[in-house]
DNA sequence: ATATATCTAGGGGTATTCCCCCAATAAAAT
DNA sequence: ATTTTATTGGGGGAATACCCCTAGATATAT
């Protein structure tokens, strides 16, 4: 005879929690023991009382559910975790999977998915949604291109370089940069001109979309 | 005797909808009369079909909840719209509102609220959530204040404008863009001073950031 | 320790952007 | 109907950006 998979759902929006409630309640081998909408509760709840498993938003306020995740393995270790998600983005995906996650389905996949998902990860394997699946290979692919090709592939930026860019895009001339930064009309260009050719930019407006578009300034 | 509320719900995330289902179907007066997970289904169904009430999730893909509430709006007016978020993004709010929306709730209101909002909104008032109406007022108080200072405001850009702005920002120099447009480099940059102006940016640096930032391609 | 990258700075030149002025035609808004 | 905006184009000039070259001092990584 089976025993009962005692759940915990963690998410911030309950209408979501509602929802797998309802789902959940009418399988008899699967019983949901806490309902969490932070990231702190869930750690709390597991203190207290124990899960099988815990069905945790990747996007949690307060606690990121990768930090969850971290701590839920570390000091409950009889805890599994499906993960569980609205986007299929790659860097949820591989970092949630890095920090002892077992699972990762999508909102969007149906009841019976995530009926099979719950049991599959209970049974001790791990669980994909097909598209999740999709976006891993991807991103094994993309490492390995990054590492061959170099296309797509920005150099790091150096300290100085980042702090003329950031003027850069504040739209600061090169004279303006000069005297902001104390040093010489002639470095600002130096550092400019390194400055295309790292993120492989033709003019400031290519260098201005690809700052931005890959975020370079964070 | 009351009838019962003919709710189609519309969200491309399954398990969502499964749990909107599971709330709904214990409620007498209120029945899920379809489901869709796109935005064009919404369009078929209401043509054979009927529905009092569309739960509609504003980020739908293929055709956009604000594009949906347009259409049902023009050719379905018996059906009332809710509007249904992840997300209390100001410009989601005021546009769909803008666009025939009776009401907006996020998607982390609780079963209760939910069952609120569309028996609020079947009745012929409008609905929002708590939060949500918070956003509606910061989106008063910012449009006037950007009708009284001209910070922030970007007047409409043209559609040659546009053509040359999307040009400038993929790299090309004003010399391409004329032999690409088939007009005169006097003319490129005529447009070009018109998009500073317009745009309040001193050099092309500003002209990028600000068409990323603004969306000005769109 | 030796190689690589960074920060600094210059000379000299070309390409590009940006500014001022102007103006005709066509379309769109009031 | 009248005004405003869009689209087109020009002359001329100042400011800025971009390119080539070199090069020393310093820091960082292998």
């Amino acid at each position: 005879m089976e025993e009962t998979i005692k759940v915990l759902v963690a998410d911030d929006h309950t209408m979501f929690v509602d929802g797998i409630d309802s789902i959940l309640k009418d399988e008899r081998d699967i019983e949901v023991v806490g309902r969490c909408y932070d990231g702190p509760s869930v750690i709390e709840f597991l203190k207290k009382e124990s899960a099988d498993l815990v069905l945790l938003d990747v996007n949690l306020p307060d606690m990121n559910g990768i930090e969850v995740c971290k701590i839920v393995n570390k000091d409950f270790s009889g805890t599994k975790i499906l993960a569980i998600s609205m986007f299929n983005e790659e860097s949820f995906v591989t970092e949630i999977l890095n920090h002892g996650a077992e699972g990762y389905i999508l909102k969007n996949t149906g009841r019976e998915e995530l009926l099979t998902a719950i049991r599959t990860v209970n049974g001790g394997k791990t669980y994909f949604s097909k598209d999740v699946t999709q976006t891993i290979m991807k991103s094994l692919m993309k490492s390995r291109k990054a590492s061959n090709s170099s296309k797509g592939f920005i150099p790091k930026i150096s300290r100085r370089e980042k702090e003329v860019l950031k003027l850069i895009i504040e739209e600061f001339t090169t004279q303006e940069i000069a005297k902001e930064l104390f040093i010489s009309l002639k470095t600002v260009e130096s550092h400019r001109s390194s400055l295309l050719a790292k993120t492989n930019a033709r003019n400031t407006a290519g260098l201005v979309r690809i700052t931005i578009e890959n975020k370079l300034l964070d």
